[in-house]
DNA sequence: CGTATTTACCTGTCCGAACAGGGAATCCTG
DNA sequence: CAGGATTCCCTGTTCGGACAGGTAAATACG
């Protein structure tokens, strides 16, 4: 990957600064994300599974599309992809033979500390320099951004499926 | 794809708010501009290459590669595609034989205002209820974080590279 | 001049993301 | 209880993104 050049100037970025900027900050936030959980043996995606698990105990895939947001069909490979690489467990629900269970191995609460530490050194990389009043506006902008956006992602959907 | 419901609760943000906001806005933000872009026949990411194709002319895929800040394998399937789609012509250049010079083709200039105006409407909805201020105030932040990420990542590079 | 390096591009592979479609189990309703 | 709708999961396909490796052309250097 060629790395955007630090002063590069906005090329196409006249139509949208902000939605530019998003798209711009979210791929270096991804490459960076992706090169810290390498060490982890993780790919970018997978740790939010992982937490979600190490948090909330075994969890059923359907929840796990939920929470994460996900499609199911990347909730299944992502799934398929930990289990070859032991992180995970997948069992068979008795009581509904259509729910599969997703459980984190004990050799996975290993990763768990350092997945935590990444993010947490993620989180600093990306705030560097902002104080904790400029993190809070941060933090309130994105909201404010992610409610917009869901806002008219649903209203399209809504139209859609009218 | 399923919706993350509006309200909510981040789940395992607690370990870094901004870093997970960010996901799920470029997430989002991704996904609408999917939505809008699918109108126009080309799939997210080729519409930037094309708005640098339109102000800027032919290039050379080199260009496009530091350009958009992409991966050159990237570079060349997606231009691969636009070229089966009709959106874009490539053709060897005689002095250098090594480069590929890129045209739009005269078919695609029709997409250009489409995907203006598809590009002024994300960024309306993107910061829809921001003053002209507010949209300043996100500008500024998002060059902030991205300054940091670029810095971030570029620490990381220089560092594994030494 | 000949070799080494750099540049420009392509290919293969792996991954996440999204859509479409399908099969199996369950639930609901008449 | 039977049939239709729903839920849950899987598979196939397409796409962007990233990494590794490889080929051809141009340039730099001894």
């Amino acid at each position: 990957m060629e790395q955007p050049e630090p002063g590069s100037a906005p090329p196409a970025a006249r139509g949208g600064p902000i939605s530019h900027a998003i798209f711009r900050v979210a791929r270096l936030h991804r490459m960076l994300a992706g090169q810290l959980l390498r060490q982890a043996g993780l790919h970018p995606g997978q740790e939010l599974l992982m937490m979600h698990l190490w948090e909330a105990g075994p969890q059923r895939q359907a929840e796990l599309v939920t929470v994460l947001g996900s499609d199911s069909a990347t909730v299944t490979r992502t799934v398929a992809r930990l289990e070859r690489a032991g992180f995970v467990r997948r069992t068979s629900c008795a009581e509904d033979r259509r729910v599969t269970i997703v459980t984190a191995t004990p050799a996975s609460v290993a990763l768990r500390r350092e997945v935590e530490q990444i993010w947490h050194r993620l989180e600093d990389l990306t705030a560097d320099g902002l104080g904790a009043d400029g993190r809070d506006a941060a933090v309130e902008l994105l909201a404010r951004l992610e409610h917009n956006l869901a806002e008219a992602t649903a209203a399209r959907c809504a139209r859609r499926s009218s």
